[in-house]
DNA sequence: CTTGAACCTCTAGTCGCTAGAGCATTTAGG
DNA sequence: CCTAAATGCTCTAGCGACTAGAGGTTCAAG
């Protein structure tokens, strides 16, 4: 049995955020002690590097309940953790995309300008006057 | 004189959006009509132009606040607004950098498995198990 | 048995809005 | 001039995923 500051540890999860997890219903509640302290299994380890290894790959915690109900009966066919897993995959291609417009356009902001002083500087114009930019945004 | 809705028409920002920026301090508060309604003048399209488009560049609401007060003192010197706007570029550069690095790690999950059931699926084992994974994160 | 670290609950704050309730005002048409 | 619709007002609460802090209790080592 781990106190919470031992799976803490074991997993790289903080403490109040473990209780956080629990809050919203993604571990089960554990024994508690005598004095009313969180007692866990050590099964509760997995389940909470499985969060965590998901929330490190960016998944929401409402698509980490999805999978960890999946995981629960292994007989189930799995295609469900693949569109799960190839959305957020999606979304990760999406947000890149667009990062890097804004990389782009930023850059040519910053590189543009060889002004002193702010009134010539071409940092605040582009940004004061949105047909500077190359693309839209 | 605009009303709240024609400076929203105008920049594109929400109504709702204006009205917080200005109990954050983005924008003066502008005069009253009698009746207690926001009238803008035409400049507060250009304050609020500015914001939006900083905004659609991924600067947060601080970094603006501190370019709307450079770009009030044209003669400062503009190294300053160099800085925010190149900071935010080496976040914008390091988002993208940590992106990538998931989308290989979700790639090669999801295209790895040809199970058909969760007890055998790849993706569930690979959220459980870290130590099958390419890279750090 | 004492002490200090770890634990408990609860509330509020972060960021940048967005939604909704319950009203008041403005504006355009008749 | 009157009415109805559109727009405006303030205030509060909610989103996601925590984090920080207050104020108190329990545990484990020495």
């Amino acid at each position: 049995m781990l106190s919470i500051g031992a799976l803490a540890k074991a997993t790289g999860v903080k403490v109040p955020t473990i209780r956080y997890y629990e809050q919203q219903g993604l571990i089960a509640p554990p024994v508690r002690s005598e004095g009313n302290q969180r007692r866990y299994e050590p099964a509760a380890r997995e389940r909470l590097s499985f969060i965590r290894h998901a929330r490190d790959l960016g998944l929401p915690l409402e698509a980490i309940r999805e999978l960890l109900e999946l995981s629960e009966t292994p007989e189930m066919p799995c295609v469900d953790a693949h569109r799960i897993a190839g959305a957020h995959l999606g979304e990760v291609r999406a947000r890149i995309a667009r990062l890097r417009k804004l990389e782009a356009e930023l850059e040519r902001i910053t590189s543009a300008c060889d002004a002193d002083t702010v009134g010539d500087c071409h940092v605040i114009h582009a940004l004061a006057d949105h047909s500077l930019c190359d693309s839209e945004h």
